[in-house]
DNA sequence: GCCGGTGGCGAAACCGTATCCCATGGTTAC
DNA sequence: GTAACCATGGGATACGGTTTCGCCACCGGC
């Protein structure tokens, strides 16, 4: 046996190995495999009965090395089993599928160092484009290395995808693909303040995350269009979790704080909250109102069920693959010109149970 | 300008335009990157200032046929969004970052069809092991065909890994990831049998799902140690989600079913049983018990909170890269020896606020 | 001052596939 | 009847790295 010629050896066949069995040359198999080129159906029946015979599938890291190959699209997520983004990598995934792209995934754990060093290594795999999901950290330094980021893929002829979260600023060649943060919080406050809800407890996430303020911001628009002055003493900053939710409920009952709704950041926190309340001894929403946001599952499963607002998650993911699909069919002559995009997305309050007239307390 | 040497051009910068700015070999700049050889300081210097200039990534393809490149292993998923098995794919991608490999994700979306497609389209990118997450169906021809993509695999030098079903009957190389399944189910209907409930609506599931076929058995052997007689009128199959909860709940009462506690098959399925309770007019667990499986963060978040199994999820996607990190490790010198590995983890009862005694109902 | 090491580096052979270019034989057009 | 042509298939090369092999220079030991 040669030292190099071993079909039937541990690794896989190679087009070479079927290309001898079959008695033809690698580039018919090559052929036949790809189908972009007229060959004989003798020879197509040939090769066929090899590729079986030797259950041979192509190597793709040759393949995408030789020019050929299929898309992969990056995604980067915080946490897949948080829920709001696993919906947006579903809509993602999906549409990728659909296309015959493939899917990386990469967490980051809220770590911008694992975030920074999965761009690179999303960077070597050649990808189509990284898609970014979830809220930024409003650093000065940070924005900045993502706009490195941003023209590093660019030049690699790759593509910076930023979800659910505010675009960058300046000339940077990235896509954003947002919703209305801000309105819908303004919204929901409002569907609270005109329920005649004055007292508010807020729970808008944490201090730096983009959403948080966005949704915060929304929220003080709309004490200040009801003419309600805004305390900041009622606004508590915390994660994105139950714990979160529950804890700042439980703290505030407390130190006594007069409230009679809670406007939380996520439909997690407003969970969390709902706990509290209850482990208080309010009912929902006969003594305390609740309303959330992201408009999860688990909004419709609480009871009473969650009033919220609805961020269309998937629809999200869906559109920002199409975006770098279109830019990349769009060819090399519309790349400069697309650059910077914002695609916003609308949201809308849903009412269900967790909302009533304020009870008269004391 | 030449032909092809076009450092500067639209496509990413290769390891020849770095050798040639730093005047060096590109078998330096290989060493210099991978750094498994000795090279002299002066040497790197140069080398590493070009790297930083040109912003140059290695391209993963080319390592990978290369010989070298990153492990990567492929998560095969129903659905991103289940929250049990989105936790152990975060298990398995949270290991497989650990150690440096890289994950790719595609979702199945339950369709035998798809996962067929995925396996092969894995077997391409070269991926180290392809675990498959989730229940499998009972079919003779289905089984079939995952024996032949294991050994498809195998011969390849890749591995399949099945996580969350019963192994593969007769001498196939794949390794199991299990829980106690029959023995949770069991667990559960015995706190509620010694709670003193005898009629108990159960939901376990899809009939043909192995999972719910497990769960369903060890209710049953439950009901045989007590002594009660099991009814399978009292058995209403279904998905996993929170519609069917709700549903067969609904339709139980309105046909005047006699229950006094519900055994749902997941925490999801509880979920709704809760809710159409609650819009039945029945208090949880007051008028009727209620547990569920899994124990997903909903089951801590609902009120009352619920008293259901609690299963390893995460540490079963760690458990599943471990196995096939560690059979990668041991060499070819063992692998056929360690072929249809089953490893099994445990599983134990969360009680929480579900479950009372059974109320006199008549 | 000559010789055997040895540390550093370059040249070239691969890795597995796609594709360009060319050869061949049979067909069509004049 | 011959030239131009089309349909196929083979040979060679490129893709961007890693790695083996071998060369060169410099070192200390005698």
């Amino acid at each position: 046996m040669s030292q190099r010629k071993a079909p039937s050896d541990a690794g896989r066949a190679t087009i070479r190995d079927v290309a001898e069995r079959a008695g033809v040359s690698v580039a018919s198999v090559s052929r036949v495999l790809s189908g972009n080129y007229p060959v004989s159906d003798e020879l197509r029946r040939r090769v066929m009965k090899v590729v079986r015979d030797l259950d041979y599938v192509t190597n793709a890291h040759a393949r995408s090395l030789a020019g050929g190959g299929t898309p992969t699209v990056a995604i980067l997520i915080n946490n897949i089993t948080g829920a709001a983004f696993a919906h947006v990598a579903k809509g993602v995934e999906g549409a990728a599928t659909l296309r015959g792209w493939l899917s990386l995934v990469g967490t980051t754990g809220d770590d911008p160092e694992r975030e920074l060093a999965l761009v690179n290594l999303m960077r070597q795999q050649g990808v189509a484009a990284v898609v970014l999901l979830g809220g930024a950290y409003d650093y000065d330094e940070y924005q900045l290395r993502m706009a490195r980021f941003a023209r590093s893929l660019d030049a690699a002829g790759s593509h910076l995808v930023l979800v659910g979260r505010p675009p960058l600023e300046g000339d940077v060649p990235a896509t954003t693909v947002d919703y209305d943060n801000e309105s819908g919080a303004y919204a929901m406050a409002s569907h609270l303040l005109s329920a005649g809800h004055r007292k508010i407890l807020v729970l808008p996430g944490h201090a730096e995350l983009t959403t948080a303020r966005s949704r915060l911001n929304g929220a003080r628009r709309a004490f200040e269009a009801y003419g309600v002055p805004f305390d900041p003493g009622m606004v508590r900053h915390g994660p994105y979790d139950y714990e979160h939710g529950y804890e700042a409920v439980e703290t505030s009952l407390r130190e006594g704080a007069d409230f009679t709704a809670v406007l939380a950041g996520t439909d997690v926190v407003a969970a969390g909250a709902m706990q509290a309340l209850r482990a208080a001894g309010l009912r929902v929403p006969e003594d305390v109102s609740i309303v959330g946001y992201d408009d999860i599952p688990l909004a419709s499963q609480l009871t009473p069920q969650l009033t919220t607002v609805h961020v269309p998650y998937e629809e999200m993911g869906r559109v920002a693959l199409r975006a770098v699909a279109d830019r990349r069919e769009g060819g090399p002559g519309r790349r400069r010109g697309t650059d910077g995009e914002h695609l916003v997305l609308g949201t809308h309050v849903v009412v269900r149970n967790s909302v009533a007239p304020p009870a008269r307390r004391d």
